[in-house]
DNA sequence: GCCTCATTCATACGTTCGTTTTAATCGATC
DNA sequence: GATCGATTAAAACGAACGTATGAATGAGGC
């Protein structure tokens, strides 16, 4: 019995091959080996495959959301009419957090983000409970009461946009640089959003 | 024989398969079921599974990467010195080409690219040709040109973030209003990605 | 009318997969 | 030290998959 979890070392391996090759290209199999641990662990430590899944969907989710919440709570106790890059930087902030360059989970994390939000497959799509929806809900409002003038179809654009950036990740095609040191992508990330938060509307 | 074209249908059943369900949630069976097809017509007309992929994504690709060059052509024939809205447009706007509101194939489409750019898994990753490569480096010449106080990292990041923001269809977390109208989707991209790549260089 | 060649068809093969089942093992409790 | 609940182990099942094969089909050229 030299593992120490069974459970979490399921959950290490399954978080790393799925980011790696997908759900639906890990097997269980591939999964449990990695784990050190037999086939039939899955089944009578998650149920399922896609119980599994969800479990490490919630394991990355939660932390980030969590720290969403709290940025946004310290952010209105110290001013009641937060800028659009203070709101950008709670928002997009925890999204990078425990990325530290040489640190290989963050990629991988990163990587299982995008796979969250992009994977057409069924599985993947339902990954969201109600403290998500809550604090995106309390975002998209502070979003609309900073920039009062914007039209609420081009802000949900720009929401999603704001999501899209902060997973990109995984699309390396122009990171022919050598990695992107300590915290550099989330400062980038935090101007680059910044400024397209604060453009004026699209005229019409 | 009714059918007009097994290949070329064949070629749509699985792109919309693709884009609905991934790669390797779409079985051979489901595509030719689709297409009206036999099981053994991927087979002969494309000799495997993974060539058909390729097939369809070259078919989605191709025509972007097209309108992208004579994009920049054109622009550079007008001016010696486009701005970075100019640039903004004539990369971005092509990834929203045929997307007219009521068509259900733009957005498809546009799964797809998100599929194509953000599946981890091994198939999707050779997408790009000479032709791509060749089109993207004249563009980030051309953004490095048109911000030269931007450090190149950066700039390749922000690079990365364009791609990741036109592709963003699949995430509709926030899509509760009605679909999209015409080509509006393409404006507020345009806007939003100006303004991103406008941004002063990060600070250290 | 027949041959030819491209395409379509029905079918089968071998593999891999997720899941289930049944037995074995371990540590703590009394 | 026997008992019990929790965990792990080994094996098997049925289904679905990608691919390959060989026969059937049908139009066009001679």
């Amino acid at each position: 019995m030299p593992s120490p979890d069974t459970r979490t070392q399921l959950l290490d391996a399954a978080e790393h091959l799925f980011a790696e090759h997908g759900f639906r290209g890990t097997s269980i199999r591939a999964i449990t080996s990695r784990a050190g641990a037999n086939l039939a662990a899955v089944g009578y430590h998650f149920g399922s495959k896609v119980e599994l899944l969800h479990a490490v969907i919630r394991r990355v989710i939660e932390p980030i959301t969590a720290a969403q919440s709290a940025g946004l709570d310290r952010l209105l106790a110290r001013t009641p009419d937060p800028t659009v890059g203070d709101l950008v930087e709670a928002f997009a902030g925890p999204m990078f957090d425990g990325m530290l360059a040489g640190d290989e989970t963050g990629a991988r994390r990163s990587r299982m983000i995008v796979a969250i939000l992009s994977d057409p497959a069924e599985e993947m799509r339902s990954w969201t409970g109600a403290t998500e929806d809550a604090v995106h809900e309390r975002y998209v409002a502070e979003f609309a009461r900073a920039r009062p003038e914007l039209p609420a179809p081009e802000l949900f654009f720009r929401i999603r946009g704001m999501l899209a950036v902060t997973a990109v990740d995984r699309v390396d095609l122009y990171n022919r640089s050598a990695p992107v040191a300590e915290d550099a992508a989330r400062r980038w990330a935090v101007t680059f959003l910044t400024a397209a938060m604060s453009a004026p509307p699209t005229e019409a």
